[in-house]
DNA sequence: ACAAAGATCCGT
DNA sequence: CGGATCTTTGTA
């Protein structure tokens, strides 16, 4: 296993992004279980400019950690009852992240927090150092590449800007076996 | 102090 | 397609 480190998620968001999708998403429970689970949607939010990213509003107490450098975990609840995961990327004060959509085994955003029990206490997590979360590379996939879904509001080009990833064919997709 | 909106999901 | 549900944020 090789787990994914800072240098990695210090790196421009752009160039993450392509690298994070088909990576091992690894859960470890209080009582040292783990589960695994490929990444098969994400989405890439990048800069003050890019009015869909929440960070375009400026530095907030919600937002704050997503100046801070790359590695780090951005946690929110949205509509009062899902909470989304966030990998902050780059550099400090250049505030990005990669929004973690779906899994080869649980599709959607707020379902997947949901199934790894992944709530506000996460908030600010490195993702890099964490004994309960992190990610670990993974095959090579392909995927497809099309607009951010739900950021309607952030104005005709922020809105189509084709920064979501999918893996295409994810149904066919299988855990890596050990000694792959 | 108050009102509005939201990077979603579920059931009809 | 509408309701759930509540935090964050802007405005006064």
């Amino acid at each position: 296993m090789t787990r994914l480190n800072s240098d990695f998620f210090r790196r421009d968001v752009l160039a993450v992004g392509p690298d994070l999708i088909g990576s091992i998403l690894v859960r470890k429970w209080g009582d040292g279980a783990e589960s695994r689970h490929i990444v098969t949607e994400l989405e890439l939010y990048r800069g003050v400019e890019d009015l869909a990213c929440h960070a375009s509003k400026g530095k907030t107490p919600r937002t704050s950690v997503m100046f801070e450098e790359g590695g780090l975990v951005y946690v929110y609840l949205v509509y009062g009852m899902h909470w989304l995961l966030n990998i902050v990327t780059g550099e400090k004060d250049n505030p990005q992240a990669v929004l973690i959509r779906g899994l080869h085994d649980c599709s959607g955003p707020g379902r997947l927090t949901k199934m790894l029990n992944i709530k506000g206490d996460f908030y600010g997590e490195d993702i890099t150092a964490s004994s309960r979360l992190w990610f670990e590379k993974g095959e090579k996939v392909t995927f497809e590449v099309g607009p951010r879904i739900g950021v309607d509001y952030a104005g005709e080009y922020w809105r189509s800007v084709p920064w979501r990833y999918l893996v295409t064919n994810s149904e066919a997709l299988t855990l890596p076996r050990k000694n792959s």
